[in-house]
RNA sequence: GGGCGCAUAGCUCAGCGGUAGAGCACUGGUCUUACAAACCAGGGGUCGUUGGUUCGAACCCAACUGCGCCCA
């Protein structure tokens, strides 16, 4: 028990001392002492040598310059239930924490700072400027991870990982280097996207593409020739124009050669199967050193590269245009063009494709450059195949398309990034055009002359090795023995290709020597979506409905959140979320509070349950009902059915257990005896289970309540409930039904007359025949009194069988009476009416399945039934 | 422009071939001795449109419309 529960205890004047507990749950109260414990105790270590069953996941590494978003408790939440549930389960159950060193983000973050004291990186240098990043990051940096234990998150701290620490940059440069002999990585100059702010080249998937407004200009070279661009300015670079080689319009231009004006260059026609003859005139200005496409035609007609810009985006072709930033100088270029005529077409606004980048949303330029790449082909093939073998599952299996239309289709990724900040490339260059890759434990090159290449590996790179990296690898670790492959990768459908890929394709690289079985990094990808509003729209800090978890978790509790975000969890589909749910959620665990104080004010206890013949109909019907939920819980767990495992867990406590055996079992708790003794071993035994069933997705409210019943050291460690199928009992559950059946009329009665809920009337129940043992729990369900002897029933209802008259001294209300038996028979009539029109349908009996016209028959039984009860009862009014 | 996905109650979503479901919101009534963060009762949907397959379609197929995402 906490300090706080232990405080307020003593303030509850009833109820034994030890048991009490506040009539509310307050979770501030209890979260930040229990998560202490916790780690006290080591729960969330893992052992690499025990015997147990391995279970491991991997943290999908958050950026060290990030905090907690809904995102993240989102996944957070998801990985913690799996975890939590296996260790339950008698795994050895490891989540390993840490983060990624987010080249390109940190080191903006590093440099704002420093130029808040106006400082450029420059000016420190490369050394000290790293120097400066590392002590941001001890001192700023990782705040996620205090938010985490916010959250709950049962991670292993003691192993928490950095991309950049020696460990993991060790093995950056073993796969660097193995990748290189291997001739799968290589250094070439092609187009990269240029981020003209962050001066770095970016991979294809740091580039955002969004719907811009901009111009479409159709451009005179030459007498004859019109070509359309967006970017007016890199007509500047442009050294030929293309024609498809089939289109008639232009075989008589092949092989001319055109002005390029303000340039006065002549620049050749080309006929390239690349173009489109269908769009614009067809005819394409062709800009090798600034365009992908262009680049492509070029190289197959062996045209020049112009590089016309800078790396700041700043015109370097020599003339009136230059020094002038991209922007600037694209209405200059229109101006003059125009002032020679030879504008034809201009089209205002034009939509179309502008990539952003990811990190700083500046318009990405396409440039020519010399960079680091991946030769992704045969990793890419693996990485499919894996998923085509079952090697690797992913779930639901509806986003295996998206999977294989990516790797069957992937881009070398360009590695290189013209940062400080990262792991540096290994290579060293001699003074004679040596090229040298230094392995991990190679002495690098000195002497004069030998420089190291300047820049720093992708941080996608060291990432993609984290399912392996964080458990020692290259060492033959005991860690690595036993943890990899980890069992799952849990991560949302949109990153897919950020690292899914390629963790995949680097593990399968890497541990290649263990085997194909062995070689994948996970062997289930369990995927979710993004989490949303109330109103489904995305969150963003811009749109103004991003919301912080912490508030939240504030306002309601962790367990709160987390209930509402698995609640919410259907396999790969987004989760929106509102402030209205979190508070149900919160309601649902104080539910769970109160029903537990109940029970221990009742004096529930945990022990053998008596054998099935001596339990009542509504014991053996929470019995029977409890171990159905459990099998169901676990079957949705296994499927990653979050959202399904955590509704039926809610329907069983509130639906079933608060609101029928909790209400059924204050009659025989007030009888006391031995009805009130086998009571609160069942009460006992159920809330033991539930609080286990629901511990993973709430595990706060669940381990106070939990300790405090069984009196045991923590719920983390209890065992994970087992379905029992002996306890499976349908004939108590049909006579459950019954009762529920009853009881329901009886309050719907009571509600159409006008009744209060709590005002008790005599009434007399007769025809209870199964259920003859539990008038004493109907009457009080139903706040009806046993009738005195001189009772006269002034109004009466059957249901199934069992007459309940009542003397509701005074007039009754047969309006009302009419008009809700009236509805009855309408929807009585409706069901007959269609199992009649069926069972006329010779088609139908002849074609169904008999199980089907079974059921048809049966309904139309029943409904005669119902029909003949509704319309007697209607007489009897109407007669009276 | 190419590909994928989704359209079910006011909102967010389940259901995916055999009588329309949940949570929240809503209406009426209640402090009934665990809980008003609660209890009891209730209203609410021709399952986007149009065709087709079938004894039977929210569910399968086709087209259309409208949204969303990814890629160019």
């Amino acid at each position: 028990m906490t300090e706080s529960t232990r405080a307020a205890s003593s303030d509850e004047a009833s109820g034994s001392p030890e048991h009490a507990l506040p009539t509310v749950f307050d979770p501030a109260a209890v979260e930040a002492p229990v998560y202490a414990r916790w780690i006290d105790r080591g729960y969330f270590e893992a052992d690499d040598t025990s015997d147990k069953p391995p279970y491991c996941i991997v943290i999908p590494p958050p950026n060290v310059t990030g905090s907690l978003h809904l995102g993240h408790a989102f996944e957070h939440t998801l990985i913690d239930a799996l975890v939590r549930r296996r260790r339950m389960q008698g795994y050895e159950a490891l989540w390993m924490p840490g983060m990624d060193h987010a080249g390109i983000a940190t080191q903006n973050v590093v440099e704002r700072e420093l130029a808040k004291e106006g400082v450029s990186r420059h000016d420190l240098g490369r050394e000290a400027f790293v120097e400066k990043v590392w002590e941001w990051k001890e001192e700023s940096g990782g705040k996620i991870l205090g938010q985490m234990r916010r959250l709950g998150d049962g991670v292993a701290w003691s192993r928490e990982r950095f991309t950049m620490d020696d460990g993991l940059s060790r093995a950056v440069q073993t796969i660097f280097k193995r990748l290189y002999d291997d001739e799968l990585i290589y250094r070439a100059e092609r187009i990269i996207n240029w981020c003209v702010r962050c001066h770095t080249a970016l991979s294809d998937i740091e580039v955002e593409h969004s719907e811009d407004e901009g111009e479409l200009i159709s451009i005179r070279y030459g007498d004859d020739v019109v070509v359309a661009t967006t970017r007016a300015e890199t007509m500047l670079g442009d050294t030929a124009v293309a024609v498809h080689p089939d289109d008639a319009r232009y075989q008589h231009l092949i092989g001319t050669e055109v002005e390029l004006p303000l340039t006065g260059r002549k620049i050749p026609v080309v006929a390239d199967t690349h173009v489109d003859p269908e769009f614009g005139t067809g005819m394409v200005k062709v800009t090798p050193a600034h365009d992908p496409n262009d680049f492509e035609i070029g190289r197959r007609h062996d045209l020049p590269n112009l590089t016309i810009m800078d790396e700041r985006g700043n015109i370097t072709a020599p003339g009136p245009f230059e020094g002038l930033d991209r922007f600037e100088a694209r209405p200059a270029i229109v101006a003059a063009l125009r002032e020679q005529g030879r504008i034809v077409a201009e089209k205002r606004p034009y939509l179309h494709a502008v990539g952003h980048c990811s990190r700083c949303g500046t318009v990405v330029e396409p440039r020519l450059s010399l960079q680091w790449w991946v030769r992704v082909e045969p990793l890419a093939k693996a990485a499919g195949d894996a998923v085509r073998d079952q090697r690797v599952t992913i779930h639901p299996k509806s986003m295996e398309s998206r999977w294989f239309g990516w790797v069957d289709d992937m881009h070398d990724w360009c590695i290189s990034r013209q940062l400080w900040w990262g792991h540096r490339i290994p290579v060293w260059y001699g003074p004679g055009g040596e090229v040298v890759c230094v392995g991990p434990d190679d002495e690098p090159p000195s002497g004069e002359g030998w420089v190291q290449d300047d820049d720093v590996l992708d941080t996608w790179f060291s990432s993609a090795l984290w399912p392996f990296s964080t458990l020692g690898w290259p060492d033959e670790t005991p860690a690595l023995a036993k943890f990899y492959p980890n069992q799952v990768l849990v991560t949302g459908y949109d990153i897919l290709f950020f690292w899914v890929a390629r963790m995949m394709m680097f593990g399968l690289y890497a541990n290649a020597d263990k085997g194909p079985e062995q070689a994948v990094p996970f062997s289930e990808i369990a995927l979710h979506g993004m989490v949303r509003d109330q109103n489904g729209k995305k969150m963003s800090k811009s749109f103004g409905n991003a919301v912080d978890p912490l508030d939240w978790m504030d306002a309601y509790g962790s367990d709160a959140l987390r209930f509402t975000l698995a609640r919410g969890a259907n396999p790969g589909v987004d989760v929106p979320i509102g402030e209205d749910w979190v508070q149900a959620s919160r309601n649902f665990c104080n539910k769970l509070w109160n029903a537990t104080r109940f029970a221990l004010m009742s004096g529930a206890k945990v022990g053998d349950l008596p054998p099935a013949d001596e339990l009542s109909v509504p014991d053996r019907w929470i019995l029977s009902r409890l171990h159905a939920t459990i099998a169901e819980v676990d079957a949705f767990y296994e499927d990653f059915q979050f959202a399904k495992a955590c509704d039926s867990l809610f329907h069983f406590a509130w639906d079933e257990f608060c609101d029928w055996y909790v209400e059924l079992a204050k009659t025989p708790l007030n009888e006391g005896g031995a009805d009130a003794e086998r009571t609160r071993l069942v009460l006992g035994h159920v809330l033991d289970t539930l609080l286990r069933l629901l511990h993973p997705v709430t595990p706060f409210v669940t381990e106070v309540l939990w300790t405090t019943l069984t009196g045991d050291e923590s719920v983390v460690v209890a065992s994970w409930p087992e379905a029992d199928h002996g306890w499976a009992d349908p004939q108590a559950e049909a006579g459950f039904a019954g009762l529920q059946r009853l009881v329901t009329e009886v309050r719907r009665f009571r509600s159409d007359q006008g009744l209060k809920p709590g005002q008790r009337v005599a009434a007399r129940l007769s025809g209870l025949d199964g259920i003859a043992g539990y008038e004493a729990e109907i009457r009080s369900l139903t706040r009806l009194n046993v009738p005195a002897e001189e009772f006269t029933a002034t109004a009466s209802l059957t249901v199934s069988g069992v007459t309940v008259e009542l003397d509701l001294s005074g007039a009754v209300d047969v309006e009302a009476e009419r008009r809700r038996l009236g509805k009855d028979l309408a929807a009585e009539r409706k069901a007959l009416e269609q199992s009649v029109r069926k069972l006329d349908n010779e088609q139908f009996l002849a074609k169904a399945p008999d199980a089907e016209v079974e059921k048809v028959r049966a309904r139309r039984v029943s409904a005669e039934a119902e029909i003949a009860r509704l319309e007697s009862q209607l007489a009897r009014l109407d007669a009276r």
